[in-house]
DNA sequence: GTTTCATTCCAA
DNA sequence: TGGAATGAAACT
């Protein structure tokens, strides 16, 4: 077994497949498959993943694996599989399947360089590139392009007195502190103890502490914890007794932490009832998917706690994903709660660094349950029993970019492979998965009731539009407004909510009408008040408000639409005595911060907690009564067939924030469009009828659930080229599918120009074409070259989520 | 006849 | 992806 077949770090088609490399002697043995390793490739060295040992090969002349970047393998076996059924499932390239499965810190990164060749003095240079060469026999690539001296070294590397290497480097290095280690045994230590002066006491007292601790500890707790300075333990290490190292630790967000450890609680009859069939599952090792549809606040966390509990007892492992936004400390509390340090915590907030420590842990197999987003479902685990998707039917499970999976069908896949159940569970499922689990594909377990059987709260729907009527010109409603004065006096405690941050959306002038829009995307600038300026949310473009309408000159300019920063500003307004706390983008940006203010608000530091998306899921407070939507539309009109989903997901689950302990709860909807369905059934909190709704609508217009639907998106900066390209692609797969199929297409994207980039697009609707996926690849093969140099870009989507 | 630029091909 | 080889156009 002395060769290597290596996928390579280069996202291309040609090069989306295995090469073979030798493996050099010293090497055999211990370079295994699921490594990373260093390899020549053309003139330059990369990046590689060994994803087989052979020990023969069909080509004659292969090189040699120059050398390992691991000593043990970063994927398993399954993962590797995992990453060829990724590409194949994905269309994306096999290299970005595996590294779409690893944390950030473990991609290569890459730095051209020049060095002085061997025995070469920089004097023999010319005189240009002497002074770049007299202190370091190096010099980067990029600054050599900077000096504009790339010719002469051109001239000089071809008269061999400069080389051109390449450098692969690791990214993140692994976090060292100095350790102090005792040299000696506890005996030894003892007898030293006796031969030191005794007006030398710390010393003493050092020696003492590893004479009851025998083993290595960080120097700065070693000099906290017994009140003394350096000076004396290197007093000790001079004289050979204790040693200085430095040792690996892990950047760990959560160590000064203390997790008040909790118990199963008693389970309710409802809990039980359906704890029963995925333990059953777990025990039996076997492959079943469980939605677990549960309304809000019926406890389907403990059932988590207890499914991963039993999986825990049987030596197994547990991965759990929950949507970014609902990762609060509150959840994570929960998990580290129960398995204290058994659990790793995966998410955006952590630093690269900290990620690839937690990462660490699982790999290791230091912890057996990991609570992440939604890459933690490539956790490197290699005995799962259990893989759990909270808020099953969120769509940040769907990463946009590629390769363009979703989680859930990723679970699923490692979940049958390792003989294990996967518990879809909401209060809101998608339309997908409760579909199969009417059609029995899934298993559904319900928790109709919430726990102690507190009733759902009371929802009132307001309409807007009479409230305009009758003179009331604010965003409150006068029934909100007296609701919102009320909880005031009771002291209890409110949550807003609205799903705009910022001030105003868009900027209308009054006399004619014009709308301000990004210069180079075809989509209205925001108004952010902090800075006074307009902003294009899709290419960072900014500019000042104008003074006056750049069309007809009128000075009478409109702020639309309503952000929580202005919401902010009116409540101070009309209610000063209201304390308000603001949560969104902008005031959580910081680390921690979303933390702070969630914690304040639970102290009752607040009365008024008024956020976007974010404090839609999760929050658990016993005083807060009352819950208000303020504007419940602003997602409706979006063109995507899922709008009325996320308005009745969202206005259910922030519906469920009120009320959950022993006060009452109640919910005030504000509503430009009162009669639709997903309003007014989320209104009633009636999941069923919604969903029946909804798969009507859905079955007219030929979407899912009842069709899969794939996405061409085609952009270029030139309008004629996306258009012809669009075009060609668009009859190529009209010929090659069947005719239940339907290709949508060529269209416009609903935002036709991102970034100077004109972008177009086809959509396919279908119930079974298995030559689809064959024909996308021949698509993109046909553009590959285009799509390298002249700037074409082309992206399938199989199965998307953001139709724009 | 030489230089320069763009395009295509290749990598084990 | 980066680079080398190839081919065509521009330049002396």
């Amino acid at each position: 077994m002395n060769i290597a077949s290596v996928i390579v770090d280069v996202p291309a088609r040609q090069t989306d497949k295995s090469f073979d490399y030798l493996i050099p002697d010293e090497y055999i043995g211990s370079i295994l498959p699921g490594m990373r390793i260093i390899v020549p490739f053309g003139p330059r060295k990369i990046q590689g993943f060994v994803v087989d040992l052979k020990d023969e090969s069909d080509f004659s002349k292969l090189k040699e694996i120059s050398e390992p970047m691991d000593l043990y393998p970063v994927l398993t076996k399954e993962l590797l599989e995992l990453g060829d059924w990724l590409a194949e499932k994905t269309l994306c390239y096999k290299i970005s399947g595996f590294q779409a499965m690893l944390p950030a810190a473990l991609k290569a990164k890459y730095e051209k360089k020049l060095i002085l060749a061997e025995n070469v003095d920089p004097l023999q240079l010319s005189l240009i590139l002497q002074p770049f060469f007299i202190d370091s026999r190096e010099l980067k690539w990029d600054e050599a392009i900077n000096h504009g001296i790339l010719s002469e070294i051109q001239r000089e590397a071809a008269n061999k007195l400069i080389d051109v290497i390449y450098e692969v480097k690791e990214r993140v290095r692994k976090k060292k502190l100095k350790h102090i280690i005792p040299e000696l045994s506890i005996e030894e230590l003892i007898i030293e103890k006796e031969k030191i002066n005794t007006r030398a006491g710390k010393q003493k007292d050092v020696i003492d502490f590893f004479i009851h601790r025998h083993k290595p500890i960080e120097l700065r707790t070693l000099l906290s914890e017994l009140k003394i300075s350096s000076q004396t333990v290197s007093a000790l290490v001079e004289k050979k007794i204790l040693m200085e190292k430095e040792l690996e630790v892990y950047r760990d967000p959560y160590q000064d932490r203390q997790f008040k450890q909790t118990y199963p609680l008693p389970l309710t009859e409802g809990q039980q009832k359906v704890i029963h069939p995925i333990q059953q599952s777990i025990l039996m090792d076997e492959h079943h998917v469980f939605l677990l549809y549960g309304v809000t606040g019926s406890g389907k966390t403990e059932v988590y706690l207890q499914s991963i509990q039993t999986v825990l007892e049987k030596g197994k492992e547990a991965i759990v994903l929950v949507p970014e936004i609902s990762l609060t400390p509150q959840m994570v509390h929960r998990f580290k709660g129960r398995f204290g340090d058994k659990v790793a915590v995966l998410h955006s907030g952590l630093s690269a660094g900290e990620k690839y420590d937690e990462w660490r842990k699982i790999q290791r197999k230091e912890v057996s349950v990991v609570v992440g987003a939604r890459s933690a479902v490539f956790a490197p685990f290699e005995n799962i029993g259990i893989i759990i998707i909270d808020e099953e039917h969120e769509t940040s499970y769907k990463q946009e970019e590629n390769p363009r999976y979703h989680a859930r069908d990723v679970a699923i896949q490692r979940a049958e492979h390792f003989q294990c159940p996967v518990v879809l569970g909401s209060a809101t499922p998608s339309l997908e998965s409760f579909a199969r689990a009417n059609k029995k594909v899934y298993q559904l377990l319900s928790l109709p009731n919430r726990m102690n059987n507190q009733s759902l709260p009371a929802v009132e729907i307001i309409d807007m539009r009479d409230e305009l009527r009758s003179g009331n010109r604010s965003m409150f409603s006068s029934v909100l407004f007296e609701k919102i004065k009320d909880r005031l006096e009771k002291k209890q405690q409110i949550v807003l909510f609205l799903n705009k941050r910022g001030h105003s959306s868009f900027i209308m002038c009054r006399d004619c009408g014009y709308v301000v829009n990004c210069p180079h995307c075809e989509i209205s600038l925001t108004y952010h008040q902090s800075q006074q300026k307009m902003k294009c949310h899709y290419c960072g473009h900014e500019e000042y408000v104008p003074k006056q309408c750049p069309e007809c000159k009128s000075e009478h300019i409109r702020y639309f639409g309503t952000g929580t920063q202005k919401v902010e500003e009116e409540l101070g307004k009309v209610l000063p005595e209201a304390r308000v706390i603001r949560m969104d983008v902008d005031t959580t940006s910081r680390k921690g911060s979303h933390e702070k203010l969630l914690d304040a608000f639970q102290k009752g530091k607040a009365d008024i907690l008024l956020g976007t998306q974010m404090i839609a899921k999760g929050l658990d407070f016993p005083n807060i009564t009352l819950v208000g939507v303020l504007t419940a539309d602003t997602m409706l009109h979006l063109p995507d067939f899922r709008s009325s989903e996320k308005t009745f997901q969202l206005l259910t689950q922030v519906s469920g924030r009120a009320g959950r302990h022993e006060l009452p709860g109640e919910v005030i909807i504000q509503t430009y469009s009162p009669e639709h369905y997903s309003v007014e059934l989320a209104g009633s909190q009636d999941y069923d009828q919604f969903y029946q709704y909804e798969m009507m609508v859905r079955k007219t217009h030929r979407y899912p659930p009842f069709y899969y639907l794939s996405l061409i998106t085609i952009t270029h900066e030139e309008l004629m080229k996306v258009v012809t390209i669009t075009e060609k692609i668009t009859k190529y797969l009209r010929s090659k599918l069947s005719n239940n199929a339907i290709v949508l297409g060529p269209v416009a994207s609903p935002i036709p120009k991102i970034n100077n980039r004109y972008r177009y697009q086809c959509l396919i609707k279908y119930k079974k074409e298995p030559e689809l996926s064959n024909a996308l690849k021949i698509i993109l093969d046909q553009y590959q070259q285009e799509m390298a140099s002249s700037g074409l870009q082309i992206t399938v989507d199989l199965n998307p989520y953001i139709l724009m």
